[in-house]
DNA sequence: CGTACTCTTGACTCTAATCAAAGTTGGTGG
DNA sequence: CCACCAACTTTGATTAGAGTCAAGAGTACG
């Protein structure tokens, strides 16, 4: 759990004050969205480092500029929600109250830049087109949360597990559909659907004994999309 | 699936150009919260009337004057997932794209106040107090979205139908939360905790039998709510 | 080269779904 | 006012799907 500090060319003596990562200010990081004042810096987190914890203070929130980041949402005998898996350009932990109701950690090494939360809402008071934008990530996060409680709520295994391929493939890498580098290993797969490691892994047997999917570990190559998007209840309009 | 129609003192020629509901202008509704322009309308629904139907053209959104609503996600074989339970003062169908996608139907007879989504957004552009509103809803609902995540994901059965009750007794009736009314039936329950009828039934009466709960159809006594809070698997802080 | 993971597969168990039927309740019309 | 019907709720018996427990196969890394 500790944090790799990314030293451009200068040192920050106020470098220490986060309780989680360590970090410096960066001037010219760069600026996936058309974000934003000074004062934000750029973050990089090693894999499985924690982020946010759970009740932290939410002063702060991140863009994800490189890597996988999970949402995780624990119960007190361990029982773990991954929420969701984000990826670079997506903002997280912008909506909270006075404290995370989340713990935010890395899948993969990340390179985040972060905001203070304060300066965001600013931005949002003065700024409409930025208020807008907002509004508009909200949005689409509740729409792919309502999606998800139909997964969680009323998909079969194998269902949910086709629909998390499917997902994926239009996330980690949008150029090439077909085959998809799963950053994350089977148990976040696992948290995330509400399912166990085993279920998953036998799921993805099936598909593979099928012939719709070639598995080799992380790696998963989508050779038959449509028979996919069937045995993931996709939705055709 | 008709709608009655709120006639207040005088009748309007463009009374019928919502696709679903019937409806009247009103003009001096009740204002719930810090809302609105002109052009809203009273909009009345029976027990079971679509208000929003998904693939629905995203014109309005709806503010709860009294009732409860549902909404709702159908896979095409007819399994259904509730989003969530609205109540009076709770605002919905705002965060569409252009169409919504998910229906919402009157569980119990509603009052709503109609809005169009322009409207909304203009005056969330130009009254920056209402756009912060605008964020406290829609991260309120984020985070309710991850809380039931971790319900449909993770929890058993009897924890779900457990932590259901504590949010209805909430919910409902803030001023006496040791006994509830519930407003929808089971089916309503069972399809907004990802389980069947049969098995709500059988949680509820098993709650019953350890004292837990007195259950006479649609309402319920919560005789001890530690041991309620402790099924639910309620975190303590 | 061995150790520690992660992933996969198999055998068995158990929770919740399914199928079936018997109460309850509320509304309607005689 | 009462009887009947339809819808909803509850309970019981059985089944099926996913979880648990256990062990083996691959891989990554020191």
């Amino acid at each position: 759990m500790l944090a790799t500090v990314q030293t451009p060319n200068r040192q920050s003596p106020s470098a220490s004050w986060h309780p989680a990562i360590g970090m410096t200010p960066h001037p010219d990081a760069p600026s996936m969205p058309e974000l934003m004042d000074a004062q934000e810096m750029i973050v990089r987190g090693d894999r499985d480092e924690e982020i946010i914890a759970q009740g932290d203070l939410a002063r702060y929130c991140y863009l994800i500029v490189s890597g996988c980041v999970r949402t995780v949402k624990l119960m007190e005998d361990g029982r773990r929600q991954i929420g969701e898996f984000l990826f670079p350009g997506d903002l997280f932990g912008w909506e909270a109250l006075a404290e995370h109701d989340f713990a935010a950690e890395a899948v993969t090494p990340v390179t985040l830049r972060r905001y203070l939360r304060r300066n965001i809402e600013a931005r949002a008071d003065r700024d409409r087109d930025f208020a807008r934008r907002l509004r508009e990530i909200a949005a689409g996060r509740l729409r792919a949360g309502r999606e998800r409680m139909v997964l969680l709520g009323r998909k079969t295994a194998s269902e949910r597990i086709a629909s998390f391929l499917l997902e994926m493939a239009g996330r980690v890498n949008p150029n090439n559909r077909a085959s998809v580098e799963l950053p994350m290993g089977r148990a976040d797969i696992a948290d995330y659907l509400g399912l166990t490691i085993e279920t998953v892994c036998r799921g993805l047997t099936q598909l593979r004994r099928r012939g719709t999917i070639k598995v080799e570990r992380a790696n998963i190559v989508i050779c038959d999309r449509c028979a996919l998007g069937a045995a993931g209840c996709e939705v055709v309009h």
